[in-house]
DNA sequence: GTGTGTGCAAAGGCTTTGCAATTGC
DNA sequence: GCAATTGCAAAGCCTTTGCACACAC
C-alpha cells in the first residue's frame, strides 16, 4: 500500500512532480513516526546531496495546504509531520519520563462528536499531543 | 479577588519578590487572555522601562515550574501564558477564520477521565487548543 | 554582606524569504 | 520557452544564555 498517491494529488492538482519534492514525500510516506522538517532533510540528503533544507519546508507547507499532512507540535520547539494516508492516531506524552503513548481515535471520538454538538465546530485534529503524568510516573498515593 | 497569592508563594517558596517579577505576574494576573511573552513586556515596560524581554522570560519559566502559571500553543509560532488562579478552559480555534471558542473544563473531563481508566495516565492540561472549522466556516452541505 | 536576580548583548534553534539560476511541463 | 521550483545565503522570529553589576533579604 505504499502508493504514490501523494505525488499523484501533487500533478493532479497543478503542481510539477520534482525529485526533491518525491523524496520529501517519500520520507513522510515511509516514516514510521512523525518526523520533524530536519529529519526528512538528514534522510533525503544521503541519496540527494543537493537537497536543500528550505525546499524540505517549502515542500511540506505544500502538502499541508493541500491537506496532504499533518502537522503536530509534540512539545519540542519543532513542528513533527505525519502522512494523511496512515492512521491516525494521537498522543499522551508524560511531562516526567518523555514516554510517549499513543491513542486510538475512537477514544477520543465521543469529544469531538460532543463539541461538534455542543458547539457546530468540527474539531480537525488528526494528531493531538496531550500532556500529563503517566501510570509510572504518577506519585503513589 | 485580585490577590497577590502568586507573589507570596514565591516568598514563601524562598525566590525573591523584585518589582520585575510583580509586574509580571500582575500582567498575567490582570490578562483577561492568555497572553505572551512579547506582550507581558510590551505592558510592563510602559509603567517600568528598564525592564527587559529576558527577565520575563525567565520569570515565566520559574512560575510555570511552581506550577503557578500554564503555558498553551495556540498555534502561533509563540507560547502563551496564563494565570493558573483564573478558571480554566480549552480553546476551538477556526482553522479558516481564526475564530476562538472558549469550552469550558466540563466537556473535555469525560475525556479525561477515560484515558485516566484506559491507560492510566493522567492527563494535565489546563489549556488545550483545538483546531478545526467552526460551524459559520463550515461547508453548507 | 551575600548570593539571587537583572540588564545587556550576543547567540541559538527553527523557519522563512529574496533572488538568480535551474528545470519540469 | 516559460513559469514553477530550487539553491543559496541572509534574515526573521521567538527564546535562551553568559557575564558583570545590582539589589532583596
Amino acid at each position: 500500500m505504499k502508493s504514490k498517491w501523494i505525488g499523484r494529488k501533487l500533478t493532479d492538482r497543478g503542481y510539477r512532480l520534482t525529485p526533491q519534492r518525491m523524496m520529501v514525500v517519500a520520507a513522510v510516506e515511509d516514516a514510521d513516526d512523525h518526523i520533524s522538517a530536519e529529519e526528512i532533510y538528514e534522510q533525503v540528503i544521503k541519496r540527494y546531496p543537493q537537497m536543500n533544507i528550505s525546499t524540505v519546508y517549502r515542500t511540506l507547507e505544500l502538502m499541508k495546504a493541500e491537506g496532504l499532512v499533518t502537522e503536530t507540535d509534540m512539545g519540542d520547539g519543532r513542528v513533527r509531520y505525519h502522512c494523511m494516508g496512515k492512521g491516525h492516531h494521537h498522543h499522551l506524552i508524560c511531562q516526567k519520563c518523555g514516554r510517549i503513548i499513543d491513542v486510538e481515535e475512537e477514544v477520543v471520538n465521543p469529544l469531538w462528536a460532543d463539541i461538534k454538538r455542543k458547539y457546530g465546530f468540527k474539531v480537525g485534529m488528526k494528531h493531538m499531543a496531550l500532556f500529563g503524568i503517566c501510570k509510572q510516573c504518577a506519585p503513589e498515593a
